[in-house]
DNA sequence: AAGACGAAAGTGGTTGA
DNA sequence: TCAACAACTTTCGTCTT
Protein backbone atom coordinates (compact mmCIF):
# COMPACT_ATOMS: atom_id res chain seq x y z
CA UNK A 1 0.00 0.00 0.00
CA UNK A 2 1.17 3.23 -0.91
CA UNK A 3 1.31 6.13 1.10
CA UNK A 4 -0.81 7.57 -1.95
CA UNK A 5 -3.51 5.85 -0.66
CA UNK A 6 -3.94 8.21 2.53
CA UNK A 7 -4.80 11.44 0.45
CA UNK A 8 -8.67 11.50 0.13
CA UNK A 9 -8.87 14.82 -0.99
CA UNK A 10 -7.92 17.44 -2.98
CA UNK A 11 -6.19 20.43 -1.18
CA UNK A 12 -7.28 22.86 -3.90
CA UNK A 13 -11.17 22.15 -4.74
CA UNK A 14 -11.90 20.23 -2.28
CA UNK A 15 -12.31 17.48 -5.03
CA UNK A 16 -12.37 13.43 -4.87
CA UNK A 17 -11.51 12.15 -7.82
CA UNK A 18 -7.84 11.84 -7.40
CA UNK A 19 -5.78 9.76 -10.17
CA UNK A 20 -2.59 8.26 -9.92
CA UNK A 21 -1.22 8.56 -13.08
CA UNK A 22 1.23 5.46 -13.31
CA UNK A 23 4.17 7.28 -16.33
CA UNK A 24 4.64 10.67 -14.23
CA UNK A 25 3.87 9.49 -10.80
CA UNK A 26 1.68 12.41 -10.51
CA UNK A 27 -0.72 12.50 -8.71
CA UNK A 28 -3.86 14.91 -10.15
CA UNK A 29 -7.62 15.98 -9.29
CA UNK A 30 -9.82 15.11 -12.19
CA UNK A 31 -12.02 17.84 -10.89
CA UNK A 32 -9.54 21.38 -11.19
CA UNK A 33 -6.41 19.56 -12.23
CA UNK A 34 -4.58 20.46 -9.45
CA UNK A 35 -1.25 18.61 -9.23
CA UNK A 36 -0.80 17.17 -5.49
CA UNK A 37 2.51 14.89 -5.84
CA UNK A 38 4.82 14.87 -9.05
CA UNK A 39 8.18 14.10 -6.90
CA UNK A 40 8.51 10.26 -8.42
CA UNK A 41 12.14 10.27 -9.43
CA UNK A 42 12.67 9.88 -13.07
CA UNK A 43 14.27 5.91 -13.66
CA UNK A 44 14.41 5.83 -17.29
CA UNK A 45 17.88 6.60 -17.76
CA UNK A 46 19.15 8.60 -20.66
CA UNK A 47 21.88 7.01 -22.53
CA UNK A 48 23.87 8.48 -24.83
CA UNK A 49 27.44 7.54 -26.88
CA UNK A 50 29.13 10.43 -27.96
CA UNK A 51 30.81 8.11 -30.42
CA UNK A 52 33.07 10.79 -31.63
CA UNK A 53 35.35 11.54 -28.49
CA UNK A 54 37.40 8.29 -26.65
CA UNK A 55 37.30 10.87 -23.63
CA UNK A 56 33.86 11.74 -23.36
CA UNK A 57 32.76 7.59 -23.67
CA UNK A 58 32.21 7.34 -19.98
CA UNK A 59 29.53 9.80 -20.17
CA UNK A 60 26.01 8.30 -19.49
CA UNK A 61 23.47 10.72 -18.69
CA UNK A 62 23.04 14.22 -18.89
CA UNK A 63 20.09 16.42 -17.70
CA UNK A 64 16.48 14.88 -18.40
CA UNK A 65 15.53 15.82 -21.48
CA UNK A 66 12.14 17.88 -22.02
CA UNK A 67 10.04 19.00 -24.58
CA UNK A 68 8.61 22.45 -23.03
CA UNK A 69 11.84 24.20 -23.80
CA UNK A 70 12.43 24.83 -27.23
CA UNK A 71 15.29 22.59 -27.66
CA UNK A 72 14.84 20.08 -25.18
CA UNK A 73 17.32 20.97 -23.06
CA UNK A 74 19.74 20.44 -25.30
CA UNK A 75 21.72 22.43 -27.80
CA UNK A 76 24.06 21.65 -30.58
CA UNK A 77 25.95 24.10 -32.38
CA UNK A 78 28.28 23.81 -35.55
CA UNK A 79 31.68 24.70 -34.71
CA UNK A 80 33.17 26.75 -31.64
CA UNK A 81 35.59 29.28 -32.69
CA UNK A 82 38.22 27.40 -31.10
CA UNK A 83 38.15 24.08 -33.63
CA UNK A 84 38.29 26.53 -36.19
CA UNK A 85 41.69 27.14 -35.95
CA UNK A 86 42.85 23.39 -36.47
CA UNK A 87 40.87 23.90 -40.22
CA UNK A 88 43.09 25.45 -43.31
CA UNK A 89 41.14 27.84 -45.66
CA UNK A 90 38.99 25.40 -47.83
CA UNK A 91 37.46 23.83 -44.70
CA UNK A 92 37.16 26.80 -42.80
CA UNK A 93 34.88 28.42 -45.69
CA UNK A 94 32.84 24.87 -45.44
CA UNK A 95 32.16 25.38 -42.02
CA UNK A 96 30.78 28.82 -42.45
CA UNK A 97 28.72 27.88 -44.69
CA UNK A 98 27.17 24.82 -42.53
CA UNK A 99 27.11 27.07 -39.55
CA UNK A 100 25.49 29.70 -41.33
CA UNK A 101 22.53 27.15 -42.90
CA UNK A 102 22.52 25.62 -39.34
CA UNK A 103 21.83 29.18 -37.74
CA UNK A 104 18.73 29.82 -40.57
CA UNK A 105 17.04 26.52 -40.05
CA UNK A 106 17.34 26.17 -36.42
CA UNK A 107 16.45 30.25 -35.61
CA UNK A 108 13.24 29.45 -37.74
CA UNK A 109 12.51 26.74 -36.29
CA UNK A 110 13.23 27.22 -32.45
CA UNK A 111 12.37 31.03 -32.96
CA UNK A 112 8.55 29.47 -33.60
CA UNK A 113 8.93 26.64 -31.04
CA UNK A 114 9.58 29.40 -28.38
CA UNK A 115 7.00 31.54 -28.64
CA UNK A 116 4.59 28.23 -29.14
CA UNK A 117 5.90 26.91 -26.18
CA UNK A 118 4.83 30.10 -24.03
CA UNK A 119 1.96 30.17 -25.87
CA UNK A 120 1.21 26.46 -24.64
CA UNK A 121 2.16 26.97 -21.60
CA UNK A 122 -0.17 30.06 -20.82
CA UNK A 123 -3.22 28.07 -21.81
CA UNK A 124 -2.43 25.24 -19.90
CA UNK A 125 -1.35 26.70 -16.98
CA UNK A 126 -5.13 28.87 -17.61
CA UNK A 127 -6.99 25.26 -18.02
CA UNK A 128 -5.22 24.44 -14.65
CA UNK A 129 -3.84 21.12 -17.04
CA UNK A 130 -1.37 18.86 -14.55
CA UNK A 131 2.12 18.42 -16.24
CA UNK A 132 2.35 15.53 -18.05
CA UNK A 133 -0.59 17.02 -20.54
CA UNK A 134 1.71 19.81 -21.25
CA UNK A 135 4.82 17.72 -22.18
CA UNK A 136 2.75 15.56 -24.43
CA UNK A 137 1.32 18.43 -25.73
CA UNK A 138 4.87 20.07 -26.16
CA UNK A 139 5.76 16.89 -27.72
CA UNK A 140 2.78 16.66 -30.16
CA UNK A 141 3.50 20.30 -31.38
CA UNK A 142 7.08 20.11 -32.04
CA UNK A 143 6.43 16.49 -33.88
CA UNK A 144 3.38 19.16 -35.86
CA UNK A 145 6.37 21.83 -36.78
CA UNK A 146 8.96 19.43 -37.56
CA UNK A 147 6.84 18.02 -40.07
CA UNK A 148 5.44 21.13 -41.54
CA UNK A 149 2.12 21.30 -40.62
CA UNK A 150 2.18 24.04 -39.12
CA UNK A 151 2.16 26.15 -42.49
CA UNK A 152 -1.08 28.07 -43.46
CA UNK A 153 -2.55 27.49 -40.08
CA UNK A 154 -2.06 29.59 -37.00
CA UNK A 155 0.79 28.87 -34.73
CA UNK A 156 -1.45 29.59 -32.00
CA UNK A 157 -4.94 26.88 -33.32
CA UNK A 158 -2.26 24.21 -33.37
CA UNK A 159 -0.87 24.41 -29.60
CA UNK A 160 -4.42 24.55 -28.77
CA UNK A 161 -5.31 21.47 -31.46
CA UNK A 162 -1.71 19.83 -29.44
CA UNK A 163 -3.05 20.52 -26.34
CA UNK A 164 -6.52 19.10 -27.07
CA UNK A 165 -4.79 15.70 -28.03
CA UNK A 166 -2.80 15.61 -25.11
CA UNK A 167 -5.59 15.71 -22.79
CA UNK A 168 -7.89 13.56 -24.23
CA UNK A 169 -4.68 11.01 -24.56
CA UNK A 170 -4.25 11.54 -20.71
CA UNK A 171 -8.09 11.22 -20.01
CA UNK A 172 -8.33 14.38 -18.74
CA UNK A 173 -10.25 15.63 -21.28
CA UNK A 174 -11.29 19.70 -21.57
CA UNK A 175 -13.88 20.62 -24.17
CA UNK A 176 -13.43 22.42 -27.22
CA UNK A 177 -15.37 25.09 -25.54
CA UNK A 178 -13.10 25.39 -22.94
CA UNK A 179 -9.97 25.19 -25.16
CA UNK A 180 -11.29 27.99 -27.06
CA UNK A 181 -11.98 30.01 -24.10
CA UNK A 182 -8.69 29.69 -22.95
CA UNK A 183 -6.59 30.00 -26.19
CA UNK A 184 -8.43 32.57 -27.89
CA UNK A 185 -9.20 30.63 -30.84
CA UNK A 186 -12.23 29.44 -32.87
CA UNK A 187 -13.98 26.12 -31.53
CA UNK A 188 -14.03 24.99 -35.59
CA UNK A 189 -10.43 25.69 -35.97
CA UNK A 190 -9.31 24.24 -32.72
CA UNK A 191 -11.23 20.77 -33.98
CA UNK A 192 -9.87 20.83 -37.59
CA UNK A 193 -6.39 21.24 -36.46
CA UNK A 194 -6.68 18.62 -34.19
CA UNK A 195 -8.38 16.09 -36.22
CA UNK A 196 -5.75 17.32 -39.10
CA UNK A 197 -2.23 16.97 -36.50
CA UNK A 198 -3.85 13.96 -35.06
CA UNK A 199 -3.93 12.32 -38.44
CA UNK A 200 -1.19 13.30 -40.29
CA UNK A 201 1.46 12.14 -37.32
CA UNK A 202 -0.70 8.96 -36.69
CA UNK A 203 -1.94 9.46 -33.42
CA UNK A 204 -4.66 8.88 -30.81
CA UNK A 205 -8.25 8.27 -32.42
CA UNK A 206 -9.58 6.81 -29.22
CA UNK A 207 -12.97 8.24 -28.67
CA UNK A 208 -13.47 9.45 -25.75
CA UNK A 209 -15.01 8.55 -22.57
CA UNK A 210 -18.01 10.18 -21.46
CA UNK A 211 -17.22 8.88 -17.93
CA UNK A 212 -13.86 11.30 -17.76
CA UNK A 213 -16.25 13.97 -17.78
CA UNK A 214 -18.89 13.03 -14.97
CA UNK A 215 -16.12 14.28 -12.60
CA UNK A 216 -15.57 17.58 -13.70
CA UNK A 217 -19.16 18.42 -14.41
CA UNK A 218 -20.40 16.89 -11.28
CA UNK A 219 -18.13 19.40 -9.52
CA UNK A 220 -18.73 22.23 -11.10
CA UNK A 221 -22.41 21.84 -10.20
CA UNK A 222 -21.92 20.87 -6.73
CA UNK A 223 -23.68 17.57 -6.77
CA UNK A 224 -22.57 15.12 -3.95
CA UNK A 225 -20.67 12.07 -4.58
CA UNK A 226 -23.33 9.64 -4.31
CA UNK A 227 -25.20 10.92 -7.44
CA UNK A 228 -21.93 11.22 -9.08
CA UNK A 229 -21.05 7.64 -9.06
CA UNK A 230 -24.72 7.52 -9.60
CA UNK A 231 -24.16 8.44 -13.04
CA UNK A 232 -21.20 6.89 -13.59
CA UNK A 233 -23.54 3.91 -13.01
CA UNK A 234 -25.93 4.80 -15.56
CA UNK A 235 -23.31 5.55 -17.83
CA UNK A 236 -21.69 2.24 -17.66
CA UNK A 237 -25.83 1.03 -18.57
CA UNK A 238 -26.41 2.88 -20.78
CA UNK A 239 -23.25 1.93 -22.37
CA UNK A 240 -24.40 -1.74 -22.48
CA UNK A 241 -27.65 -1.22 -24.27
CA UNK A 242 -25.32 0.96 -26.89
CA UNK A 243 -26.94 4.04 -26.57
CA UNK A 244 -23.48 5.97 -26.33
CA UNK A 245 -22.22 4.93 -29.70
CA UNK A 246 -22.00 7.87 -32.01
CA UNK A 247 -23.07 10.29 -29.83
CA UNK A 248 -21.33 12.93 -28.42
CA UNK A 249 -19.83 12.21 -25.15
CA UNK A 250 -20.37 15.43 -23.38
CA UNK A 251 -23.99 15.03 -24.23
CA UNK A 252 -24.64 11.34 -22.49
CA UNK A 253 -22.49 12.79 -19.45
CA UNK A 254 -24.60 15.81 -18.98
CA UNK A 255 -27.40 13.49 -19.16
CA UNK A 256 -26.57 11.06 -17.09
CA UNK A 257 -25.31 13.55 -14.47
CA UNK A 258 -29.09 15.20 -14.95
CA UNK A 259 -30.94 12.12 -14.32
CA UNK A 260 -28.70 10.98 -11.37
CA UNK A 261 -28.90 14.24 -9.56
CA UNK A 262 -33.15 13.65 -10.32
CA UNK A 263 -33.35 10.53 -8.41
CA UNK A 264 -30.76 12.02 -5.69
CA UNK A 265 -33.58 14.64 -5.25
CA UNK A 266 -30.86 17.56 -5.93
CA UNK A 267 -32.47 18.58 -8.83
CA UNK A 268 -30.33 20.65 -11.64
CA UNK A 269 -32.22 22.24 -14.49
CA UNK A 270 -31.46 21.22 -17.42
CA UNK A 271 -30.17 25.07 -17.86
CA UNK A 272 -27.43 24.70 -15.63
CA UNK A 273 -26.24 20.91 -16.33
CA UNK A 274 -25.90 22.32 -20.35
CA UNK A 275 -23.96 25.11 -19.48
CA UNK A 276 -21.37 23.25 -17.63
CA UNK A 277 -21.10 20.59 -20.27
CA UNK A 278 -21.33 22.83 -23.11
CA UNK A 279 -23.80 21.34 -24.81
CA UNK A 280 -28.03 22.51 -25.42
CA UNK A 281 -30.68 21.80 -23.00
CA UNK A 282 -32.59 20.17 -26.14
CA UNK A 283 -29.62 17.27 -26.12
CA UNK A 284 -29.68 16.51 -22.72
CA UNK A 285 -33.60 16.12 -23.19
CA UNK A 286 -32.90 13.91 -26.08
CA UNK A 287 -30.13 11.73 -24.35
CA UNK A 288 -32.69 12.07 -21.34
CA UNK A 289 -35.47 10.65 -22.81
CA UNK A 290 -33.50 8.01 -24.61
CA UNK A 291 -32.33 6.92 -21.12
CA UNK A 292 -35.83 6.91 -19.71
CA UNK A 293 -36.86 4.48 -22.54
CA UNK A 294 -34.06 2.10 -23.05
CA UNK A 295 -32.97 2.03 -18.93
CA UNK A 296 -35.78 1.56 -16.33
CA UNK A 297 -35.13 4.58 -14.37
CA UNK A 298 -38.75 5.26 -14.08
CA UNK A 299 -39.63 3.44 -11.27
CA UNK A 300 -36.28 5.66 -9.59
CA UNK A 301 -38.37 9.24 -10.55
CA UNK A 302 -41.64 8.33 -9.67
CA UNK A 303 -40.32 6.72 -6.24
CA UNK A 304 -38.62 10.61 -5.74
CA UNK A 305 -41.80 12.00 -6.48
CA UNK A 306 -43.79 9.97 -4.12
CA UNK A 307 -41.35 10.86 -1.82
CA UNK A 308 -42.06 14.55 -2.13
CA UNK A 309 -45.59 14.20 -1.94
CA UNK A 310 -45.79 12.16 1.34
C1' DA B 1 -42.79 33.36 -14.21
C1' DA B 2 -39.56 29.83 -14.87
C1' DG B 3 -38.64 25.45 -16.39
C1' DA B 4 -39.61 21.48 -19.33
C1' DC B 5 -40.97 19.77 -23.72
C1' DG B 6 -41.07 19.16 -28.74
C1' DA B 7 -41.19 20.63 -33.68
C1' DA B 8 -38.81 22.72 -37.45
C1' DA B 9 -35.10 24.61 -39.79
C1' DG B 10 -30.07 25.36 -39.95
C1' DT B 11 -24.90 24.06 -39.32
C1' DG B 12 -20.61 21.50 -39.88
C1' DG B 13 -18.65 17.07 -40.52
C1' DT B 14 -18.58 12.22 -42.27
C1' DT B 15 -19.39 8.80 -45.77
C1' DG B 16 -19.99 6.54 -49.97
C1' DA B 17 -20.75 6.80 -54.94
C1' DT C 1 -16.23 16.14 -55.80
C1' DC C 2 -20.92 16.01 -54.55
C1' DA C 3 -25.08 14.55 -52.26
C1' DA C 4 -27.18 12.04 -48.54
C1' DC C 5 -27.01 11.59 -43.73
C1' DA C 6 -26.62 11.74 -38.56
C1' DA C 7 -25.73 14.47 -34.57
C1' DC C 8 -26.23 18.73 -32.57
C1' DT C 9 -27.81 23.64 -32.34
C1' DT C 10 -30.98 27.56 -32.57
C1' DT C 11 -35.32 29.29 -32.28
C1' DC C 12 -39.85 29.42 -30.98
C1' DG C 13 -44.47 28.08 -29.39
C1' DT C 14 -46.91 25.34 -25.86
C1' DC C 15 -47.58 22.93 -21.65
C1' DT C 16 -46.50 22.18 -16.57
C1' DT C 17 -45.18 23.40 -11.97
Amino acid sequence: MSRTGFIKKCPECGGINLVHHKDTGEIICKDCGFVLEDKMVDFSQEWREFDSDSSEKRRRTGAPTTYTQYDQGLGTEVGQKADLYKLSGKDRNKFFRLRKWQYRISTAIERNLKLALAELKRVSSYLKLPNSVEEEAARIYTLAVQRGLVRGRSMESVVAGSLYAACRRHEVPRTLDELSEASGIEKKEIGRTYRFVTRELGINILPSNPADYIARFASSLKLSAETQSKAVEILEHAQRVELTSGRGPTGIAAAALYVAALIFGEKRTQREVADVAGVTEVTIRNRYKELLERLDLEKDIKKIKKKKKL
